[in-house]
DNA sequence: CGCAGCATTGAGTCTCATCAAGCGGCGTGG
DNA sequence: CCACGCCGCTTGATGAGACTCAATGCTGCG
């Protein structure tokens, strides 16, 4: 962690509008600011390992972070990527206080840092901080369940596609969009090598769809939903 | 659902011992006593549908109900199974208020039922029902993390093996112990058909591991954490 | 301008789903 | 008591999909 830092202006209005926040009465927000710290990561940077003792209540302010777990020969897996306004760490809240996976920042990021003791009590008294950590966990869970679904019963290009409509405005419109972070991470969160990823969206380009370093184009988006 | 009951001495019993309200104080479980409802379900009945409106919490008694998605042409994808003390429906809190995935009894089942709007309404007045809500929840996410990973990293029959070492002690003593449910759930838990899981027992056959019907032998467990 | 890292493309291999057929237990009904 | 049929499981053959490894292209940055 390069700096540490109480909130500032800036950042206090990025956590205002985060998943967690952005449902707390004034008091509980407040309590919150109190306890929360602001740290600047460079790329990279590891927040935590799975396994270690959980010590610490993440949410992210601006970036992306990533969450895998590792096999013993050292291959990695991801199971989510958080990007601002995220909560990390939820799955730790009591599940035998030790982090079940690990967390990355896959690019410099800002996040808040709180201290998991101290948001047990606020919770523990203020029934608005802890509906809003069961409804954001609830959320994730329900994210998970999809990503799961999705892995065990489409194939690669039919999950790139699903990622492309679930960025695109239900109209039948034609859009073009810049991919917020890096292919290798997208196919990542795919659960695909980032070499399927590229063929993905080589076959895809026959459905619709054109790549540009991170722009996207949709030509067609009723072709791509037939895919 | 064939009786729709108050519970009796036994049900309480159980109920007590579930992982939700075994955490909780006399006055909170008290009152979910109040609106529990007890159903019993035969196989294959299913409790809910996704995308149906989220109306209830669910909580297994007895027996075993499955998690499941469904693709656009009826194929079915496996996202949990839930057992004895398992909660159900937790991922709907409040997560748009629709349920993410479809339920079913997998087998005749036992299972407590909680109007969900009155089980929010204690929940904002009690803080322990609302913590160990969060405590299930985060629990269940992390059991999620894991099958993804599994999923991503591991071939089928070192998914089974690890399945198989799970239910043994750490020790490395030979153990014996009957399949809680039938091969074709196992499999579907496991990301896997019905047949790559039979290969997958054929396989571990010259690694320690008899099976016979629901019987599970495990000479070698050593030799197991090594597939 | 050159380098480092990311992305693409190709070839080969492995795993697993699928389809199809055969086996076995178990309950029903003759 | 036996015959039949149902259902779950096993086994085999096949094919599609995706990972791995390796080589090349591209891009952005110093």
């Amino acid at each position: 962690m390069n700096r540490l830092m109480k909130p500032g202006a800036r950042e206090r209005e990025t956590l205002l509008n985060s998943g967690l926040l952005s449902a707390l009465g004034v008091e509980s927000v407040a309590a919150m600011m109190e306890i929360a710290v602001i740290g600047n990561l460079p790329a990279r940077q590891i927040l935590f390992r799975e396994g270690e003792p959980a010590d610490m209540l993440h949410c992210v302010l601006s970036g992306y972070v990533r969450l895998y777990k590792l096999d013993p020969d050292g291959r990695e897996a991801d199971v989510e990527l958080y990007g601002p306004g995220d909560l990390i760490g939820a799955s730790a809240l009591l599940d035998g206080s030790r982090y079940a996976v690990t967390a990355q920042a896959a690019e410099p990021s800002l996040i808040a840092r709180f201290d998991l003791k101290r948001v047990r009590e606020i919770a523990s008294r203020r029934t608005d901080l802890c509906t809003a950590l069961a409804n954001a966990l609830s959320a994730q869970l329900s994210r998970v369940f999809a990503s799961l679904a999705d892995d065990r019963l489409h194939t690669a290009p039919q999950r790139v596609a699903r990622y492309l409509l679930s960025h695109c405005a239900p109209d039948g419109r034609a859009v073009s969009f810049r991919l917020p972070y890096q292919k290798s991470l997208l196919a990542g969160k795919l659960g695909l090598a980032p070499e399927a990823l590229s063929r993905a969206f080589s076959l895809l380009r026959n459905h619709g769809v054109n790549v540009r370093g991170r722009l996207v184009q949709i030509t067609d988006p009723e072709a791509l939903r037939r895919v």
